[in-house]
DNA sequence: ATAAATACGACTTAAATAGTCGTATTTATT
DNA sequence: AATAAATACGACTATTTAAGTCGTATTTAT
């Protein structure tokens, strides 16, 4: 439980490998999934949400690959995860309000709670703080 | 992602239900159920787990339940997670070590401090803050 | 023209969660 | 002693989510 899933896992990889590079250099895909053995379709399509947001800048055709931006490092983890899976919570009504039981719920307040110091946390941290 | 499971959140809905009983006083496991329109048989599993673990008392045979113990409100939440869902970290590698990918995997420094962070959130939070 | 890369959606497989069922045990009540 | 209402527990099934694959299109350096 608490489990970030392999998409993020395989995502800050690549950007901790993206970060190595020499300014403006580009890594392949399978260049990434190679070396630290990961699939490489699903590192594609992870990728590819990735430079949709802007997180990260793709360049097509042969020599091409995926680089880093100037302000890749001051994503913050939310923002990052959320990209890749979607709403961030413990529990779906953090965000859905239409559960049956809201009413008779007794844990959502202090559920919510949680929720918020977790995101708070990782709102506060970049990827930076992961990558380097 | 950063779901926490069902049987946490009725294991919780429970327990803040049996808070505001009076002393010494029990409740069943259908009458959790129905109160809170939760399938009896999950609930009924969840709370023999807690109570095998002394988080809560059962009392067997007909007018039997469970009750709160004195000290259910210091458990912290990590260990209450930890008892319904086993570890808590945001990759296996936090705890399992023979990942084949330990030595080319670079990210796992920094996850591991932001588990930390999390565990100690957790390590903080009691019952108490929870269910009342 | 070709080949090597990204782009993207549909599909399949695998794993984890959620929920159900059957049966045993305990014990208050009658 | 019999009954019924509760906990105890393991095995099973169903559902949902995550993980991975495949096919095809597009871009572009050579």
């Amino acid at each position: 439980m608490l489990k970030i899933t392999r998409k993020v896992e395989y995502a800050l990889i690549a950007m901790g490998h993206l970060q190595q590079k020499e300014a403006g250099q580009l890594a392949t895909t399978k260049e990434i999934a190679e070396q630290f053995g990961i699939p490489q379709e699903l590192l594609a399509k992870t990728l590819q949400k990735l430079a949709r947001e802007q997180i990260i800048q793709a360049v097509k055709g042969p020599a091409g690959g995926y680089r880093i931006r100037k302000d890749s490092n001051t994503i913050n983890m939310t923002r990052f995860i959320e990209i890749l899976e979607g709403p961030v919570g413990l529990m779906d009504c953090y965000f859905d309000t239409n559960c049956i039981q809201l009413n008779t719920c007794n844990i959502r307040t202090p559920i919510n709670r949680i929720n918020d110091s977790i995101r708070s946390m990782l709102d506060q941290m970049t990827l930076a703080d992961i990558t380097n």
